[in-house]
DNA sequence: CAATACTATGTCAGAAGTGACATAGTCGCG
DNA sequence: CGCGACTATGTCACTTCTGACATAGTATTG
């Protein structure tokens, strides 16, 4: 019964103990390119996930007026997580604006679309370097078994994906130049 | 005040007048790739974008209960999507379970796993093969001012973004033998 | 001729996700 | 010493999206 934001959350979990706070700060960067989340969704969700006894928490005291929970995974919670990996994923439908936005191009103003991707292809040139950046730091790829490799091996999707997007922009450019 | 749903449909109607179904059977098919929607969101929706002016309907003798309902843009309508299509699209959160899974892969069954990418490689290849017999009907791309740009650019993004998933779900499985 | 698929409209409950509001302590900077 | 940033929890209204239900005519196929 638990949603794929459970799953998320258990995901992080598995790497260690985390606040909610916690959770919320590794879905803004290194895991952001897959997943994200609000605090307030983490908030919610982790009560659902407590009640169907996949985590727990130990309270030390916080800065706010609420105590500090500190969660972790149960045995279940493990368990759970251990068989959603290897399942097929449910095929979420794609909504991309960009593309959409492609579809209606013929409507466009040709100078107005020609700033539109070559802003596009400066973000994607931007996080392409980043990443390079980030994959050095590993040198190669973890072992299999290892935490690490989830991280390796989602950067170079990432990467994979920032190429192809970037090469499309590009293409585009090409084809509104050659239009003029 | 529109949503990207209410633009994706101000598109599809920007090609020619179409009913409620016509949209939803649209965003089926061709659109599938980048955007999609329930036939119960694009009625809602229409009555929204009816209610802003932005499209009007002429109604016919329908099969069900009701008359069918034809719509087209408005002059407004046609404004709006002009506006919008050059405007830098929004950053959507991107969600892939299947790379929220692989960042979760230390803690799977190698074996388990094997069979998880290939058969995600094996989805790929059948698209990708879908993809380049759709784009050999297209003998080169059309001029930018035709609708019909709109639909081969989109399915030179699909191209590449299936070549990408391809690439790194090969790489996954390399990864994966080489670990045995 | 019966079953199934297709055309065509709509409603509604509920899940998932966003953005704002609310509270409060610590730490660093100018 | 005040201001902003950071740590930390939570609620709530609202939007978006899904899946099921409801209705009914025509066309195809076995």
């Amino acid at each position: 019964m638990t949603s794929t934001l459970g799953f998320a959350i258990l995901a992080v979990l598995a790497r260690g103990e985390r606040t909610g706070y916690d959770i919320a700060q590794a879905m803004r960067r290194p895991m952001a390119y897959f997943w994200t989340a609000r605090h307030s969704q983490i908030h919610t969700e982790l009560q659902k996930l407590l009640a169907e006894g996949l985590v727990t928490y130990e309270t030390q005291a916080g800065p706010g007026p609420q105590d500090k929970k500190i969660y972790r995974l149960t045995g279940e919670g493990t368990a759970a997580l251990r068989e959603w990996v290897t399942e097929p994923p449910r095929e979420r439908p794609e909504r991309d604006e960009l593309v959409l936005k492609t579809y209606t191009a013929w409507l466009a103003e040709p100078e107005a679309l020609r700033r539109l991707f070559a802003d596009q292809l400066a973000r994607h040139e931007t996080r392409l370097a980043e990443y390079e950046r980030e994959e050095e730091l590993f040198g190669g790829p973890p072992p299999v078994g290892d935490p690490r490799f989830g991280n390796y091996a989602t950067l170079r999707c990432g990467l994979g994906y920032e190429r192809h997007r970037a090469d499309w922009c590009r293409w585009m450019l090409a084809q509104l130049s050659a239009s003029l």
